[in-house]
DNA sequence: CGAGTTACGCTACGGGTCGTAGCGTAAAAG
DNA sequence: CTTTTACGCTACGACCCGTAGCGTAACTCG
């Protein structure tokens, strides 16, 4: 994990001189976020946030190299929301994250900038590490999180010890990663239809019992 | 479904004048997918499509209002390579479909200008129609041939007749559509893993038996 | 307190892209 | 040959990018 100088990794107590204004930070950051939902990701200039904030364009320069690092760290403050309550069992916890996720992603300014960022990110291998420590691995936690505790429930079947066992411990959690990520940011984006109570039984039951287990189940 | 003057509907037989070059058509589309491997999307400018087209900057504005478009169209063709044969088994139809997407998802000029464009959609609508049209409604069509090949195998049950069951037929279509397109493109573009045989096994299993089933197949 | 150091605002700049207008020419239909 | 449309070329104003230079503000250390 290099530290970059960018953004405030901590206030470096042992540092001389001004020091940044955390202020200016939560600023740029959230006049990034409000173009985005005004603008667009296309739309979104750099002189446009600069003025939102209320700050020279220099000063975004000196703490964000592009407009890619600026929005993804905009943007992944709201993945901080994500929560996983326990909810008594495994269906339930599911339908929760699915439609907390779903929300999340149904607001403008994360719609946008998502989908942007990680287009970017085919072409930037510093971005798509930003990303990753920023945005997915605090959605992998989540998933992590309630894998363990249906495991614990005795809802499914804990992990083989071994080394064998935990690579394919690993492989399955990265699979139901992609899968309910996945889904809800294609219906979400492609689809273009929201992610709503309805949509989240229907998936939790495709995701549980699977495909042939589908439409057996009540049909209101 | 507004017919815009823009590319190719037709020559329309009975129009005077100078017809369009396909060739130059095709020219531009090549060149379009070719800066943007090279390129990506940010960095992809018309100015550099014309120059590798060997063609005025004009010549493209007069058949793509902008750059968004351009590139649906020059990606859209790539996915006429998608089929459905027919592999005796839904759950080999599935794994068979899965590696061809995941195929195309790997190649340069789709990875990064897909989300690119439906990240744009989210706020333009006429986008996300020709986004629709030109690439989604492709790969909706292989669902639904799966589903009614799977049908008539008897491997899932039929439609319920009625009015009520057409709605639910096509809620679950839409479902599995979000769930295996959305899978592969979030393995492939957010997780940044390939789609390949193991994985595709390993979601064709989630998919057909759900969560619960998962694990108790073969350790290979 | 003053010296050193860093952050900030402001202005200005060269370089690049955008999308369009204007014009002369090329290729089709009648 | 006339009409109509497509094409190439040039030029243009508008805008954004990212940086340099400079004066000033804020904080630390001696």
């Amino acid at each position: 994990m290099v530290a970059r100088m960018h953004h405030s990794a901590s206030p470096r107590k042992g540092r001389t001189g001004r020091p940044r204004s955390v202020e200016t930070d939560h600023a740029i950051l959230h006049a990034t976020r409000a173009a985005l939902v005004d603008l667009g990701w296309g739309g979104l200039t750099m002189s446009e946030v600069a003025a939102r904030a209320g700050v020279a364009k220099t000063t975004l320069y000196r703490r964000w190299a592009n407009k890619n690092e600026l929005v993804v760290d905009a943007v992944a403050v709201l993945f901080d929301e994500l929560e996983l309550p326990d909810r008594g069992c495994l269906q339930a916890d599911i339908e929760g994250v699915v439609l907390q996720f779903g929300a999340l992603l149904a607001r403008p300014e994360t719609k946008t900038a998502l989908m942007a960022v990680v287009a970017e990110s085919t072409t930037d291998e510093a971005l798509r590490e930003r990303i990753r420590s920023a945005i997915v691995d605090r959605q992998k936690r989540l998933v992590q999180l309630g894998r363990s505790r249906a495991q614990e429930r005795g809802e499914l079947p804990a992990d083989t010890p071994g080394e064998e066992g935990a690579r394919t411990a690993a492989r399955t959690m990265d699979l139901i990663f992609d899968v309910i990520a996945g889904a809800i940011v294609h219906r979400t984006l492609v689809s273009g239809e929201p992610v709503d109570a309805a949509w989240g039984r229907d998936f939790t039951a495709l995701f549980l019992t699977g495909l042939a287990g589908l439409g057996d189940g009540e049909p209101g």
